[in-house]
RNA sequence: GGUUCGGUAGCUCAGCUGGAUAGAGCAUCAGCCUUCUAAGCUGAGGGUCAUUGGUUCGAAUCCAAUCCGAAUCACCA
């Protein structure tokens, strides 16, 4: 049971016996104790002058009386201060806490709890690499499926590939006209890159072809239409939808380059999945589903023999979810989606990591699937987060400003070798360990950095300000890991008597801040949010650095302290490691 | 125009289920390596929490209005 919560048992309990009245633990407020006043924790009392009709005086000293007499083994002493009862608890409960979990490498994760969850991510398009915006979308799907296992649920991390479509034409059909047979091998390009780089010749022939047909007099809407370029990628759709054997070998070597490339790119930055949905196999999906919203008058057909759905009772518009021509839409392939993953996978909750450019699409296939009356329609939560900006504005393709995802892991690997050398700490590292630690610490860097912000924000990347390794960092949390770790090895642990120490303020302040560990673990769940944890683990590190630089563990003043700061350190050092694994990020033994 | 999200230090961000003097990091300035890793520590300067009004013992936090910015409102995915 955390110390808050405790706290909140035992007020409640004196409530009872001082006044006789019953309380909730929602009806006062714990904080922890300001710096500048006496006391660990805080218990705000205003909200309760009202019910129980005392003064905030009065209430404050007997409630302090109480909880003191009462609960002498928990609480020490107390002072009351216009409103703020400011409680000492006893450093017997922090010796407590380092003795059951200063070893303890499952502190602050909970028991399996039975609930499945699915969790959608990364969901790349097979025409170009993957990019910054990429990167955050993986970070977050594979931290918070990480979180969510620490909280005990049983997790399924998937991803839709979206490898069919007019898009994946355009690489296909520009690659046909310009590549000359242009392979990965042929040209030593990284297959995603290589397939990128024509649907970039796509759209500049494109571009050219329309300019072209408005300057003899065509209008830019009809040029748009006509141009010989998007017309012959209309029939290769059409081509492809008709299983035409030469374009679905086409399709089918191109892919496998970009699948090569992206391979390449998911060990580098650590993502996986448990199942990989294609698009090409579910895009038919769905329409049965149609056809019972037909019967239950969830849908209606016009004329035309397109199918809708109206959802202006709902402040929403009317949705087309099957074409005239008996095709499906993107809504209707997610809902058929969502129905196979219920199907497969049993799943009690199913988490899409979606930006936020589609909050009205994840709105309304909810929406949809709740008026269809399916059993999972409550179960789909949009994870939606902000788009990553340069100081410019939006990343555009077109305009050659989107951040590479493998040309910034590259830098960051770069950017951490750098450091390291000039540091000069590890020299007797051989090349692979030396390999393995400056990808620990780029990646670190770049996971920490796209993880610290409140996922729903958008956020901004400067390209010209390299990622920091110093300050609010992976790399500083990793660093106070590493240095912890230096002691360990040379210090033993041992079993002493502890029953007699007492606490020096920066001592406490570290405990305090890994009791809180399990609570951080259990907000980063409950919020869906890895910043939580970021947040955490930076502060702890730099509470323990405080500690560290003013208090010598090694030559302590005591050996019963000695030992204490060891088990103080150990225990710091597995939090560390264990909230950033849930960040995706490792930390090394010696950096 | 409708809907949704955002506006906190020069920059990037915490804090937002109302609580004590609004916090970090970067950048700037001043200190700290002959004992455990200086990717560190200590300190200083830097704020009209977009604006106005309301709710109350108390508002960055809740409510309303206004201003500014973004996303979205496709027979694209």
């Amino acid at each position: 049971m955390s110390i808050v919560h405790k706290i909140q048992t035992c007020v409640v309990a004196s409530l009872q016996s001082l006044y006789g009245q019953n309380f909730s633990e929602k009806d006062f407020q714990i904080n922890q104790t300001k710096p500048e006043f006496e006391g660990d924790y805080t218990v705000v009392i205003f909200s309760l002058v009202k019910p129980l009709k005392k003064s905030p005086d009065v209430l404050g000293q007997e409630l302090g009386t109480v909880l003191t007499t009462q609960h002498g083994d928990l609480f020490t002493g107390f002072n009351f201060i216009k409103g703020f009862l400011n409680l000492s608890i006893a450093d017997s409960y922090w010796l407590d806490l380092l003795q059951h979990h200063h070893n303890d490498i499952c502190f602050g994760k909970q028991a399996m709890n039975g609930q499945k969850v699915m969790i959608e991510y990364s969901s790349p398009n097979t025409n170009k690499p993957l990019h910054l915006g990429h990167l955050r979308n993986n970070f977050l799907g594979w931290s918070v499926a990480e979180i969510l296992k620490a909280n005990g649920y049983e997790v399924f991390k998937s991803c839709i590939v979206n490898d069919r479509g007019i898009h994946i034409c355009k690489s296909m059909i520009a690659w046909q006209l310009f590549a000359n047979g242009a392979t990965p091998e042929s040209t030593g390009i990284k297959g995603d890159h290589l397939v990128g780089d024509y649907y970039v010749k796509f759209n500049d022939e494109y571009k050219k072809q329309v300019a072209t047909l408005v300057a003899n007099g065509m209008s830019e809407a009809d040029a748009e239409k006509n141009a010989p370029i998007m017309l012959q990628t209309q029939q290769m759709l059409l081509d492809w939808e008709s299983g035409n054997p030469e374009v679905m070998t086409l399709w089918k070597t191109m892919n496998g380059w970009v699948y090569e490339g992206f391979d390449v790119t998911y060990k580098a930055i650590g993502s996986d999945f448990d199942k990989t949905y294609y698009e090409s196999n579910t895009y038919l999906l769905g329409k049965d589903i149609v056809q019972q919203g037909l019967s239950k008058n969830v849908f209606q057909k016009k004329p035309d023999g397109s199918v809708w759905i109206d959802l202006t009772p709902d402040g929403l518009d009317e949705k087309l979810v099957l074409r005239k021509d008996g095709t499906s839409v993107y809504i209707t392939q997610d809902i058929g989606l969502a129905q196979l993953k219920h199907d497969e996978f049993g799943i009690d909750q199913s988490i899409y990591v979606i930006g936020d450019e589609q909050n009205y699409h994840m709105k309304v296939l909810k929406l949809i699937a709740q008026k269809l009356g399916l059993p999972y329609a409550d179960h789909i939560y949009h994870l939606s987060y902000g788009m990553v900006e340069l100081p410019t504005g939006k990343m555009k393709s077109r305009e050659g400003t989107v951040v590479d995802a493998d040309d910034l892991v590259q830098e960051m690997i770069d950017t951490a070798r750098r450091h390291t050398e000039e540091l000069g700490k590890v020299k007797d590292f051989n090349p692979e360990e030396l390999n393995t630690l400056f990808h620990t610490i780029g990646l670190g860097a770049m996971k920490f950095y796209l993880l610290r912000v409140d996922p729903k924000k958008k956020m901004i990347f400067n390209p010209e300000e390299s990622i920091d390794f110093h300050g609010f960092t992976g790399p500083f949390i990793q660093y106070t890991h590493a240095r912890i770790k230096s002691i360990l090895r040379k210090e033993p642990l041992t079993s002493f008597d502890n029953s007699t120490e007492l606490f020096l303020p920066l001592e406490k302040q570290v405990l305090y801040t890994l009791e809180q560990f399990p609570a951080a673990i259990a907000d980063a769940a409950k919020e869906l949010n890895p910043s939580v944890l970021a947040n955490y683990l930076f502060h702890l590190a730099k509470q323990f650095n405080s500690f560290y630089t003013e208090h010598s563990i090694g030559n302590a003043e005591t050996s019963n302290k000695k030992q204490l700061r060891l088990q103080m350190a150990n225990m710091t050092a597995h939090v560390l490691k264990s909230g950033m694994q849930m960040l995706g990020i490792a930390v090394p033994e010696r950096m």
